[in-house]
DNA sequence: CTGAAAGCGCTTACAG
DNA sequence: CTGAAAGCGCTTACAG
């Protein structure tokens, strides 16, 4: 492997000018931009990225923390995140946290350690985080939820709960029964407030039994949840799930026990996944601006990280409810 | 930030003997163990790792190259490898091509440049590959397809087709079609390979009819090919398709057509994606285990680059075939 | 088991 | 616009 000096020898010039030349090169002459141009080309001269990021006390380099790679939702943020990175010459390091926060800590070393310059973190919740307690390092928080004193991007979950259930309401629908996560995640929180606030608008009476809660955002926790509505003496007559793949299990359980989707029950989800338009029947959902939240998050990241002023630090991006076929109007009783 | 030689005048040692302590603490006293890590704690030292790097001419972090992160199938495998790698101490940059070679050339640059220490490459084929040609730095092939001269983990494609063109043969099937991906895709080759394979041995006459092209892997190339397979005048009773998101486009045209699955026509995947399970029909597909693709050629790969002496070259891992209720006995005429 | 010292390949403040 | 030189924070061969 040839070095700085050896292209600096054979282009006659120092290595400081080598330098210059191939990080600012306005900083030199032509002449000399072309002998060290022709030397690099002769010794297929490649930077030691290594030294260069040592010197620099930059990795260019930044970690996303995700619950989950394999997640449709997430991946597809992964996406934007790893374009913007690329077109901004940063690397994008894979954090996958499967939810546990020793998994998590091993990768925040890698900022603390100086193996990346800054964290985009997926996970809502800023509660019981290390990040949190620790956050002297440039971070943003991607798809989360309530603003915080750090920056984020993401969508008003509340609203977007708000309008599915207006949407349900406006179909004539009143006995509206929703799936959440867990009762401490902040996704099931908002949407949760999304959704009361829209039938309480409604002058529609709360019911606790319509209120279920899964153990995870998984399609197998879907089905779980969905036997339980099947399970109802009343069957309600829509049901809006807090994510596309509950929605989809929950689907799977109802058709299951007989019912059929949108006849006897309307069914909505969220995010728009890929599967959501191919599911039977497509369905109704929110449809998240993924890629360009991840986009977003990253820019914002590397601004942080060069020290460039960032003129926003709460970035709430628009939602679409996107209408299929597993919701209709209200059966006729 | 405190760097090694504020620990080693605290400690009252050389910054040698706190960078033995560190790194090979078998090297060490007792005592001088003892007292590096009450220096280290005291001043919360933590090492920086551009500087190790350098040093020692590793990045410790690996490319995983793949078409897409937010394929179901691929973004298991890379779960499976960012588990190893973290493990073993390294980290996991991540390189989605969108199957663009000027996008992948971009990430070889990593190594090149030493930012990363070797690659797993998803996409099966090796032609027209900068990687084939430039391959002098530490690689493994996940998922592909014939054996190369070059470290390879993945199942017998062959074989997989075979088994599954097998089974449908035993339900009593004899009109079977397939729907690949594009021509000159080793995916496609291999298990067209497999299905010719065992319909000539069943004495199954070809029918080039049965064999359609979709333009890519996706749900929507799957719709487009099913509803060519759902326009043939004798539709055939059995369907072959060479994955799983095909499968369950290709399902959805057909029933748009106003057929019924199984009972008009039978459906199988390939790959086992989370979905497949909860399709209606729920899919019958072949379960690669990609956990294990992912952790083995991370594994591989790592021993490549601390130049440890590899057993096998070549890994070839078992397949599982999955009955599941897309697919039923023929149905009589 | 330990320390003094060289050096990895760059970048950059300084002087010209 | 250019070069000589210092130095980033480690690791490791060498000598003891």
């Amino acid at each position: 492997m040839s070095n700085i000096r050896e292209v600096s020898r054979l282009a006659g010039v120092s290595t400081a000018t080598v330098s210059r030349a191939l990080r600012n090169p306005e900083l030199v002459s032509k002449e000399s931009q072309r002998k060290v141009m022709e030397a690099v080309e002769r010794l297929n001269y490649r930077p030691n990225m290594l030294a260069r990021n040592f010197r620099s006390e930059r990795s260019y380099s930044i970690v996303i923390l995700t619950p989950s790679i394999a997640s449709p939702f997430y991946s597809r943020v992964t996406r934007g995140v790893e374009l913007a990175a690329q077109n901004r010459g940063y690397s994008v390091l894979l954090g996958d946290t499967r939810d546990s926060l020793r998994r998590e800590d091993e990768y925040i070393e890698l900022v603390e350690t100086r193996l990346a310059d800054g964290i985009i973190q997926f996970r809502p919740s800023e509660e019981n985080s290390e990040i949190a307690r620790r956050a002297n390092f440039p971070i943003v928080y991607a798809c989360g939820c309530a603003d915080t004193a750090l920056p984020s991007v993401r969508i008003d979950n509340i609203e977007a709960a708000r309008s599915i259930v207006n949407y349900f309401l406006s179909l004539g629908h009143r006995r509206i029964a929703t799936i959440c996560g867990q009762p401490e995640n902040p996704h099931s929180i908002d949407r949760l407030v999304g959704y009361r606030r829209a039938l309480q608008e409604a002058d529609v009476t709360l019911d606790p039994e319509l209120i279920v809660h899964a153990d995870d955002y998984s399609m197998a926790s879907g089905v779980k949840a969905g036997s339980r509505i099947a399970r109802l003496n009343d069957l309600p007559t829509a049901l809006f799930c807090m994510n596309d793949e509950i929605a989809i299990g929950a689907i799977q359980s109802l058709k299951r026990a007989g019912f059929s989707v949108p006849e006897d029950i309307s069914v909505a989800g969220f995010d728009n996944i890929d599967f959501a338009r191919h599911y039977d029947p497509p369905l109704t959902t929110i449809d998240q601006p993924s890629d360009e939240i991840g986009q977003i998050a990253c820019n914002m990241l590397i601004d942080q990280i060069e020290g460039r002023p960032n003129s926003q630090n709460n970035v709430i991006l628009d939602y679409d409810l996107i209408v299929r076929a597993s919701s209709g109007t209200v059966r006729p009783d």
